[in-house]
DNA sequence: ACTCGCCTGTCG
DNA sequence: CGACAGGCGAGT
């Protein structure tokens, strides 16, 4: 197959809509998507064979090599869907496939004959008739097939600090808190905390009352008690709803019948709009070439 | 500790 | 059309 072919369902696409019998997608996935995303598949996952393998040979932050992906993945059997951070592990008793969703990636389950979806770059096919494809329009994803011992070694997996809901967050967030940057940038280190992306990273300063901006080294201990508090309680709020809904459906299925809704934000994206607190304007300010949204009046 | 590059879809 | 969305690694 050649470099951007695209992978063809066996009955064409009918572009969007409810085409997969169960869809699980999020538009910026951080630790409670990625979270719902193995909750929804493991049970269909675990303990099935691979039966067959489709892979486009596209370039992602980590890419798809097709020939691995049939040779190593084809007959497997997965043992075990696991989470570190924002990264998801579906042990294979032979190989390890590893994914990341970056901006724009999800993971669905669908049933064979059903069309692909746009940007479809892996298709495995498992026992009993269903399937797990990997869609990613932006291709800021990681799909890749690793040998079981290889996993530790893996350099963004090595580097991931502890969870933030399961790990000691407090300790983590001291521990790093010696540092200068903006506390936001230390919060989005995934080697502090594995698993916080801009809008948790917000919503968390949010709650516990500090800027965005604030050098980490400048917040009392008890703040960053505060802070790992917040993270914590913003992140199982979020996990409890099923993930964040920005502008598409989010996690939706094919009855539409929901049972998601979309988390509550305070701040993020809502520029300009008044601050549940103080009733003052949100404000959005680039930081580290991201947007960072707080209120000045109530966050210090 | 910052900027850039990778990507595409959406919005002004 | 340009701006923007942003996770993350690389480069400076």
């Amino acid at each position: 197959m050649p470099w951007g072919a695209p992978l063809r369902s066996r009955s064409r696409a009918s572009g969007r809509g409810p085409w997969a019998c169960m869809v699980w997608s999020t538009a910026m996935p951080e630790l409670p998507e990625v979270e719902t995303v193995r909750r929804s598949l493991e049970p269909h996952l675990v303990g099935r064979r691979v039966v067959a393998v489709e892979a486009r040979p596209v370039r992602l932050r980590e890419g798809i090599e097709p020939a691995d992906w049939r040779a190593r993945i084809e007959g497997t059997r997965f043992t075990a869907l696991e989470r570190r951070g924002k990264y998801l592990i579906a042990h294979g008793e032979r190989a390890a496939a590893l994914f990341h969703l970056g901006m724009s990636g999800r993971l669905v389950l669908a049933r064979s004959q059903e069309p692909f979806a746009p940007h479809t770059h892996l298709v495995l096919r498992l026992e009993g008739g269903l399937e797990v494809r990997f869609i990613d329009p932006r291709r800021f994803g990681v799909a890749v097939v690793l040998e079981p011992g290889a996993l530790a070694a893996h350099p963004s997996l090595a580097r991931l600090g502890p969870d933030p809901v399961r790990g000691d967050a407090e300790g983590a967030l001291t521990a790093a808190a010696r540092s200068r940057s903006p506390i936001r940038s230390v919060l989005l280190d995934q080697r502090v905390l594995a698993g916080l992306g801009n809008i948790y990273a917000n919503e968390a300063l949010a709650l516990a009352g500090i800027s965005p901006l604030r050098r980490a080294d400048a917040i009392a201990p008890r703040r960053l008690a505060a802070l790992a508090a917040a993270v914590r309680q913003v992140l199982t709020a979020a996990l409890d709803a099923g993930g964040t809904t920005l502008r598409d459906g989010g996690f939706v299925n094919a009855a539409g019948d929901g049972g998601y809704f979309a988390v509550k934000l305070a701040v993020y994206g809502r520029e300009g709009q008044p601050c549940a607190g103080c009733g003052g304007a949100i404000v959005r300010r680039v930081l580290a070439g991201r947007s960072a949204f707080y209120c000045p009046r109530c966050q210090r």
